[in-house]
DNA sequence: TATTGGTTAGGACAGTCGTCCTATTGCTGT
DNA sequence: ACAGCAATAGGACGACTGTCCTAACCAATA
């Protein structure tokens, strides 16, 4: 295995603690203590709290980026939203836990009023434009960025009554249905139809 | 008008705070300095930070059912969804800066790791049951329920979304989608059809 | 070997946190 | 008028915060 940097290290532990407690109720001492560093030496690496928190953001963008280039592999556009959706699957149980790490930061960032919110939104920018390309292929040229936003609010709803109820069944009920939402939209260009499977009790 | 006692100007002060800048970053000394009164005072009246809290969730839970019970005025069960709906408009200023306050809520409290997180989540099974009386009314026996936590959660992304662009354009065309869903629900005991309306671009 | 410069540790700093204590005020009932 | 008690003010407390500083280490280079 690659021997990380300190500084990668401290990323990747500011990283999930931010997701899992917050940014604010994350101290340096917290982070310090994970990555097993004093505290001096975090700061040799990052001057301030803000600026962790500015490279925990680059360094979700630079994921993100590399996932839906990934997903951009998948055969068909239908495949690539899918597989968008179906990270609510495999994520459920952090996301029943601590929420989307992309909403709830950014929920936090905007009650503190921090300038990173801004940076913080450009992840969900990411998915927009992503999603809308993939609405876009399949013949919706009006309304693609509007069915992106759709889908992304959907899925941040699910993320947040998810978390607050700790009930997977409506994970998984909500998934469905917005599966099947996105098999019944008409769909002008639609090169290739997907089959048809068993589906849960779903609402809409 | 009626002059508030000390412990209430405390609450509704708090209430207000933990909205807007969140529980965690809201200190004793911010709330007493917006009261007006010395923390030594403000400690007389609740005893700890967690104290306080409760009072703010009780504060919340009776608001909550308060409205629920006056929106029960309404002639019918449609009616009576539309008026939830529409707290998306009425409250979007404050949704766009600062999220719902039931979600921002459960979501920092659920990071935390916070107790009085199960008594935030009965904030939402109060929407959440109203709810479900409503499209069991409407004659959705099995579904209710399911209705109930799809619309909440419809909610809640719209909010999350709102917050994270300060998109309102976003947040009232998705309220008209959520008209256009309810309207669309099969309604087996529908006794009485809503006036068609025009509305915004939609996308579901 | 001597020097350099990046890395690390650990403590100092002022400020703030939630909490607690004591003294004083002000009202109420007798 | 006086006793009693709630309400209020203000400070002390230890712990913790983000930030900064200094000294030691360690590897590479001259």
């Amino acid at each position: 295995m690659t021997k990380r940097s300190t500084r990668e290290l401290i990323e990747e532990n500011a990283d999930a603690l931010f997701y899992q407690g917050g940014f604010e109720a994350t101290s340096f001492a917290d982070i310090a203590n994970a990555v097993g560093i004093s505290r001096g030496n975090f700061y040799h690496h990052f001057k301030s709290k803000d600026a962790i928190l500015d490279a925990v953001i680059t360094r979700r963008l630079d994921a993100t980026r590399a996932m839906l280039e990934h997903w951009e592999a998948d055969a068909s556009p239908e495949v690539r939203i899918l597989a968008f959706i179906q990270i609510l699957i495999t994520n459920r149980t952090k996301i029943m836990a601590f929420g989307c790490p992309v909403g709830t930061l950014n929920t936090e960032l905007s009650k503190l009023d921090h300038a990173a919110q801004n940076r913080a939104a450009e992840i969900f920018g990411l998915f927009r434009d992503w999603l809308a390309k993939q609405f876009t292929a399949l013949g919706h040229n009006d309304d693609a960025e509007a069915l992106a936003l759709h889908l992304l609010g959907r899925s941040q709803g699910v993320a947040v009554m998810a978390s607050a109820f700790r009930d997977e069944g409506f994970l998984r009920s909500e998934v469905a249905s917005l599966e099947d939402w996105l098999q019944g939209l008409p769909q002008q260009l639609k090169t290739q139809q997907l089959k048809t499977r068993p589906r849960m009790t779903e609402c809409s």
